[in-house]
Formats: structure tokens, sequence, C-alpha cells
DNA sequence: AATCGTTATATTTGTACGAACATAACGCAA
DNA sequence: TTGCGTTATGTTCGTACAAATATAACGATT
């Protein structure tokens, strides 16, 4: 019984998804970085990719999940607000949750 | 507060998928009508990919979840073994279990 | 005004995966 | 022995999605 049970959440509203795995990754190093291009780079992510996963994110939040700024000191960047991070952290401690909960059904059911 | 949460979740053996739900529905689709091609077919899945579906499941799975017979009358078939069942309705179980624990989950936190 | 690093966006290129098609083997039934 | 419906497997073709490339706009700093 060498069986493992692993699972994968996301957070949808209106039958569009909002919040996964990739997306936490990517605003957790945006938070890091501050910078949306640094934290692509730093997750092996193309800024491409990075930005529209971004934009699908707030275009679906109720508010802002990241603010950006172009140009200045630095040439810009991006930042987590604090309603972003509320939302990554409901997500990842959901997640966690999630994980333990699952090792304890495994471990009941034996297959 | 219309967000909602999903999961999937999946069995593996030593890093590889060997049950999803997917997998799942095949199986219980093959269970039903007790051949492959009628299955595959029931949930609108090509022949080919059902088929190494199937493969991939009983190569990694420790004893064989279907049987199948070629030739004869009505062609063959493929059935459900008592283990294959066994494994349907574990992942079943803890499926819907885990879909209530997060449903429980967003209802505590407010986001 | 020239530079710099960033955000923002369009366009092209590549590729992995499924869909579609083709075919062999099998064993019962007529 | 011919036909049938199935399992079993290979091969070709499309297409959706990611990767790569290109370019404009921006504003502080020098």
């Amino acid at each position: 019984m060498e069986y493992k049970i692993k699972s994968r959440i996301w957070i949808e509203t209106e039958n569009h998804i909002l919040l996964g795995e990739g997306r936490v990754t990517l605003l957790k190093a945006i938070e890091e970085t501050g910078s949306l291009s640094k934290a692509a780079k730093s997750i092996g992510m193309s800024y491409k990719k990075a930005w529209s996963l971004i934009d699908a994110v707030n275009r679906r939040a109720e508010k802002p999940v990241t603010t950006s700024s172009i140009g200045g000191k630095g040439g810009g960047g991006a930042i987590l607000t604090p309603y972003g991070k509320s939302l990554v952290d409901a997500f990842e401690t959901i997640n966690k949750n999630c994980w333990k909960f699952l090792d304890e059904q495994i471990s009941k059911i034996s297959i």
C-alpha cells in the first residue's frame, strides 16, 4: 500500500477560476520581489504569462489584488495589496488543512 | 462573497498517477456497459484514449483493475474486477468527504 | 533630453496532446 | 469459412496553449 493521495484546490467566481496554486505562488513572488518581471523570472515563468494571470486575477476579484506603477525609480513595480495578502493566506491555510484531511482519510480507508 | 472553492484529488503510486476523476468515470462506465468501446462512447471519449488510460491503470495498480476478453460472443468485453470496484469506491467516498470538508472551510474563513 | 528598468500588449513560432483514421487479431455464431 | 463486434496498436493530422520575440509607453534620475 504505497498509494498516496494528492489534491489541488482553487477558488472560483462565476464559473471562472480566480486563484489556484500557480497564481498563488506568483502572487507570493510579487510580494517578495516588488516587481512582476522579477517575480516571473524567479519562478521560471514568462513575463507575458505572468502578466495575463495577474490581469485575470484582478479582473475577477472583488477588489484589486495587486497594484502596479510604470516608469520612475527602478522602472516601476507591482505590489500585493492587503486584500491580496488575505486571499493568499486564506488559500494557503485551506490548502494545508485539505492535505492533512486527505492524509487522515487515506489512512482510515485501507486499499 | 460569491467565492466558491473547488478541488480535484487523485491517487498516486511511485510519483505516477494511478486514479483521477476521468479514469474513475471511465471505470464506472465499463462496469455499466461491460465493454471498453461502449464505455468510451458513452462518456464521449475516443477508444484509443480510453484504452491507454485503462492500460496505465492496470500497469500501476497492485492488482488488475479490469479484465478483458477478445473475440467470441459479442466480440469480447471488459469488466471491472472486485479490486477495481473497491478502488473506485474508496476514491469516491474520499472525494465526497473532501468536498464537504472544503465547503466547511470556506464558510469558516470569510474573505 | 537621454537612459533605464519596468509595465503593457501584439505577433510569431514551437510543441505537446488529443482526434481521427487505419488495421491486425481474436473467437463465437451462422 | 465468412461475418461480426470487440480488444489492441500504430500513424497521421489539427489545434490549443505555451514560448519566444518585438515594441510602445511611462516617469524618475542623471
